[in-house]
DNA sequence: ATCGGTGCAAAGGGTTTGCAGGGTA
DNA sequence: TACCCTGCAAACCCTTTGCACCGAT
């Protein structure tokens, strides 16, 4: 007899899925799919960004990362971090986690519109780049 | 005797960036090149995407736009309309501008990072969205 | 032995660029 | 007339998808 659902619900465990899995749990700042694959192919040079994209789309759709917009590009990190903001720094385009919340947004909406969330970005230059200049 | 630059400083006006400037202009929102061409070929149907991508670099140069990073796409709108934040519609996914500001980022700052400016995103339904359901 | 996962390459969508012709000054 | 601007298409970059092989269970 058959399954009820036919859709798969079994997700395998590979080397490249617990990689990634890894560079995001260590990582202690939103990356970028490319940032990912390059740290990636340190230990499995053979990983293709395709499968960055794959287990990306896979670890959101657990609830496992969120994504982060930013500078015209979308990163990634663990939800269970909790609330907080980034910084991002426009000289090497790196983005940050930055502790802390401006809070009161709720009285921001206009009459009407719903919140959901919010999302607050800093720019500018971070400490190391700071220090170089 | 040339010009001591071989910058070109000389702007034409044209028929396509008055209307490109006409549309942000009387747009009350943040705007993607998609929209800002739509809404171009109304009153110049030959306009070319191109253009508007033209246009948009120019005007960013210029100062008269500034680009605004929501949901993983770049919206532009004018400079000259000052400090303020954005609402994304998850529905619709226009984006509206708020008036208001949650203020004192800058103690949200990490020791030693620089911080130049800050956006502040909320996210959830907006007014038309939430009274359709 | 299954059948989900991976790597590769092609396909897509958004943005930029090269080029010849057109329009502004 | 000079040369900046435009439209078209090709080129690019990022992301997704199709497919045959690989590998976890």
């Amino acid at each position: 007899m058959p399954k009820a659902s036919s859709i798969s619900l079994v997700k395998r465990k590979t080397r490249q899925r617990d990689t990634i899995r890894e560079i995001f749990t260590s990582a202690r700042r939103p990356l970028r799919p490319q940032e990912v694959a390059a740290a990636a192919q340190r230990s499995l040079p053979s990983l293709g960004i395709a499968t960055v994209y794959r287990a990306i789309k896979l670890l959101l759709d657990e609830g496992w990362l969120i994504p982060v917009n930013i500078a015209g590009g979308t990163r990634y990190e663990l939800a269970e971090i909790g609330h907080h903001h980034h910084f991002h720094c426009r000289d090497c385009d790196k983005t940050f986690n930055i502790v802390g919340c401006a809070g009161n947004v709720q009285e921001l909406a206009p009459n009407g519109f719903v919140i959901a969330s919010h999302e607050l970005t800093l720019s500018g230059t971070c400490r190391w780049c700071a220090e170089r200049r």
